[in-house]
DNA sequence: TTCCAGCATG
DNA sequence: CATGCTGGAA
């Protein structure tokens, strides 16, 4: 039996039951695999569902506000994803009459489409035979053909291998079903080589330790950086600021600075505020010491209850003095709702 | 508390 | 080749 026909007769028997799984709509595919990307499948189950009713095609979200979509999108991390997205529907609706193109060429060359997206929509929305490259695979193939390195020689090598082996008919068919054996058999760490359709022929499986395919990389240490923020109040509104910078741009915050020194932190939280709000504040107390990692460093952000003591800032387009119940109208990235989760009942103090 | 999984971009 | 996020397992 060819190997496509084992993986796709074990497909067709155990695949999980997902929500993107109900039709092959290009657009629910595309919102799928992006969500998908660097994200579980069961933290992007909820997020696909509220999406899809809230944003039901590619016109939809090439009306919505950045905002709209962005809180749609709280919570779920890498944020580019969305603000990629969002700039892709604009581009179809203005240049593609808002369908999704079936050339690879079109289609990646939109933002946030990359050769896996690419791949994963175009097989599994449009039947085309490309093949599709994700960590899954990557480590399944690795332990089929029995290649510890992930060399640029052995990636080449594998990619040449799914092309022979992609089953032409069911491409998409054929990518979901070695993805789903990456996700459910074919695992990192515990990998249920019984229940494995294709077993017999796994140099990995054979050579007794299918963990030693592919070798571990290890990962550059991650640096810890302090933080010190304030929840400024003003009566009962607090202040909070909109990201301008790469990372987590167009999401809300509290006002924050990097600092060198805890010791500090209370000077530095004062003179920031100063410097960006003309604002002078009155320090009441420590709230505590929020934790948070991100991809590449940690966060220890101290955090200050203060109030208002002198200045005028207005709300404008970067900047608002909010109502603990108006939360829920702005984007927050995680911190800041590990800092709302401090506060108990309407009020902005613990 | 630490470690780990996971794709696109400049 | 470094950067971007979070959740859940170890």
């Amino acid at each position: 039996m060819k190997i496509s026909t084992s993986i796709l007769n074990w497909f067709d028997i155990v695949k999980r039951d997902l929500p993107f799984r109900k039709n092959k709509n290009p657009y629910n595919i595309w919102v799928s695999e992006i969500m998908l990307q660097q994200t579980k499948v069961e933290t992007v189950i909820p997020y696909y569902n509220n999406w899809i009713k809230k944003f039901p095609d590619v016109m939809s979200v090439a009306k919505a506000e950045e905002d709209v979509l962005l809180k749609s999108w709280e919570g779920l991390g890498y944020y580019a994803r969305c603000r990629n997205f969002h700039k892709a529907a604009k581009i179809l609706c203005e240049n593609f009459n808002s369908k999704i193109p079936q050339s690879w060429n079109a289609f990646i060359g939109l933002p946030g489409v990359g050769e896996y997206t690419a791949g994963a929509v175009l097989s599994i929305a449009f039947n085309k035979p490309f093949i599709v490259l994700d960590g899954n695979v990557k480590r399944v193939m690795a332990r089929v053909i029995g290649r510890r390195k992930l060399s640029k020689y052995n990636i080449n090598l594998i990619k040449q291998t799914l092309k022979k082996w992609l089953d032409k008919n069911r491409p998409g068919d054929f990518n979901e079903a070695l993805m789903e054996l990456g996700a459910c058999i074919c695992t990192p760490k515990k990998p249920k080589c019984i229940g494995c359709p294709i077993n017999t022929l796994c140099i990995a499986y054979k050579s007794g330790n299918p963990l030693n395919y592919p070798s571990y990389i290890r990962k550059k240490s991650i640096p810890n950086y302090t933080f010190v923020g304030g929840v400024i109040r003003d009566k009962d509104k607090v202040l909070i600021q909109k990201r301008n910078e790469k990372m987590l741009s167009g999401l809300w915050e509290i006002p924050n600075k990097k600092i060198n020194s805890v010791k500090t932190s209370k000077n530095e939280l004062e003179n920031y505020i100063i410097k960006h709000y003309q604002l002078s504040i009155k320090i009441k107390k420590k709230l505590g010491v929020i934790k948070h990692s991100y991809s590449h460093f940690n966060m220890n952000l101290v955090l200050f209850d203060c109030i208002k003591y002198s200045g005028i800032t207005k709300s404008q387009k970067t900047y608002k003095w909010i109502k603990k119940s108006e939360i829920k109208d702005y984007p927050f990235h995680k911190v800041n709702h590990k800092i709302f989760s401090l506060f108990k009942y309407d009020y902005w103090t613990i």
